[in-house]
DNA sequence: GCAAAATGTCAAG
DNA sequence: TTGACCTTTTGCA
């Protein structure tokens, strides 16, 4: 499930297997059915990801994809299996197939309808030469929540829930903290950790924020229970000091944090 | 068999 | 601030 790293692996993985020749494009249950007849066999060029956001360009039409919180990609190689259940997209190449279940947003745009989406997002993490000062510049002058911050995907992009969590919890800050008193040296280093952080979960294809020391066991696989600090672990002990983990809704979302490590 | 939850976003009030 | 929307999986009866 989908925070910035999982669409950054899609477009890599995606590119690979598809890229350079014709695909068709289906989409069995219908509701994307119109649109998928503008670029049914086409060459793809190549998918690219910005935060959230899935671009598959076929020379003047792109098709767009943003998961939201419930879609999915699957596939595989060789023959794709008959489709079955709601199944908005399936791409079908020489040797690959893709389908997509259940996205927000799954449409085909023109490069100039894409230019205007990407222009409403903020700096991404996962960018080939990563720059956070333009999200500062919302931040430091924004009465909001650091935490609210940090979800808007206009202020930077490619955060969800759970990094949002993750990344106050490892700078020490108390999410109700206003962004503008966060500061911009402690604003840098959360940037410059994110990009380490992101950067290893497009690797691993994983969320893994927990520092070896903080682990019961630190050799080996790191396992899921020991991968997070606070994401989804309320009430249960702090890795660094023992307090119960506290959970809070924000604007509709679940927000963890450890009242004392975080308490400013 | 059904309710709830899940790493998200938008628009109405 | 709330509800609507997209779909599958999990957990409880």
């Amino acid at each position: 499930m989908p925070e910035g790293h999982t669409l950054h692996r899609l477009a890599r993985d995606q590119t690979a297997r598809f890229a350079g020749a014709p695909v068709t494009v289906t989409s069995p249950q219908g509701r994307f059915a119109e649109q998928a007849a503008l670029v049914d066999g086409r060459v793809l060029d190549a998918v690219t990801a910005h935060g959230k956001h899935l671009f598959a360009t076929f020379g003047d039409r792109v098709v767009h994809v943003h998961l939201g919180l419930f879609g999915k990609y699957g596939g595989g190689t060789g023959n794709p299996p008959p489709p079955r259940g709601a199944l908005r997209m399936r791409w079908v190449g020489s040797d690959a197939w893709t389908d997509l279940r259940g996205p927000t947003a799954c449409e085909v745009l023109t490069p100039s309808e894409v230019e205007v989406v990407v222009a409403r997002l903020g700096p991404d993490p996962l960018a080939r030469r990563p720059d956070g000062t333009a999200a500062y510049v919302r931040i430091g002058r924004s009465r909001a929540p650091i935490a609210a911050l940090l979800m808007d995907q206009a202020v930077l992009s490619g955060v969800g829930n759970v990094y949002r969590a993750e990344l106050l919890f490892r700078h020490q800050v108390p999410p109700f903290l206003p962004g503008r008193d966060l500061g911009p040296l402690r604003w840098t280093a959360m940037w410059a950790d994110l990009v380490t952080l992101m950067r290893a979960g497009l690797r691993s294809g994983r969320i893994v924020t927990t520092r070896p020391e903080d682990r019961d066991r630190s050799g080996g696989r790191v396992r899921q229970q020991d991968a997070h600090y606070v994401y989804r672990r309320t009430d249960l002990p702090c890795r660094v000091c023992g307090t119960p983990v506290a959970m809070q809704l924000l604007a509709a979302r679940k927000l963890y944090w450890c009242p004392v490590c975080q308490s400013g």
